[in-house]
DNA sequence: CTGTTGACCAAGG
DNA sequence: ACCTTGGCCAACA
């Protein structure tokens, strides 16, 4: 048999997907805020690991989640300049790995 | 079983 | 603005 594991956690790695699913294009939301959204107050880190479950063709926004310092949270190296460069391409400006959540934060 | 480790967060110093 | 602490919780060693 395929390894147990408890549906709560599968269904909340789902309901995760979904909430970034809804972040437009030009705007970013925080893993805290994804969490809540997903209604899972609390439970941020969650988040984060829902997103590095995901596939790299995957049509999920990852990189339009950020920490609650407007920061991205990824090591530099690789995926961290890969979502700066996402972000703007879609009109975020990124400062030094940095985004102004008072001008870009997705409103639900 | 316990201890550590995270794509985190809020509050305090 | 930076660091520490306590909270969160699933995966792993």
């Amino acid at each position: 048999m395929t390894p147990r594991r408890p549906a709560h956690s599968l269904a909340a790695v789902h309901a995760i997907w979904e909430v970034v699913l809804l972040v437009p294009p030009g705007r970013v939301a925080t893993y805290g805020q994804v969490a809540h959204e997903a209604g899972l107050p609390g439970r941020a880190r969650l988040v984060g690991k829902a997103l590095k479950l995901l596939p790299d063709d995957s049509p999920v926004p990852w990189h339009r989640v950020l920490n609650a310092s407007g920061r991205i949270s990824l090591p530099a190296g690789g995926p961290r300049e890969l979502q700066s460069s996402l972000l703007s391409a879609e009109g975020v400006e990124v400062r030094e790995g940095r985004v102004d959540l008072k001008r870009f934060r997705w409103h639900p």
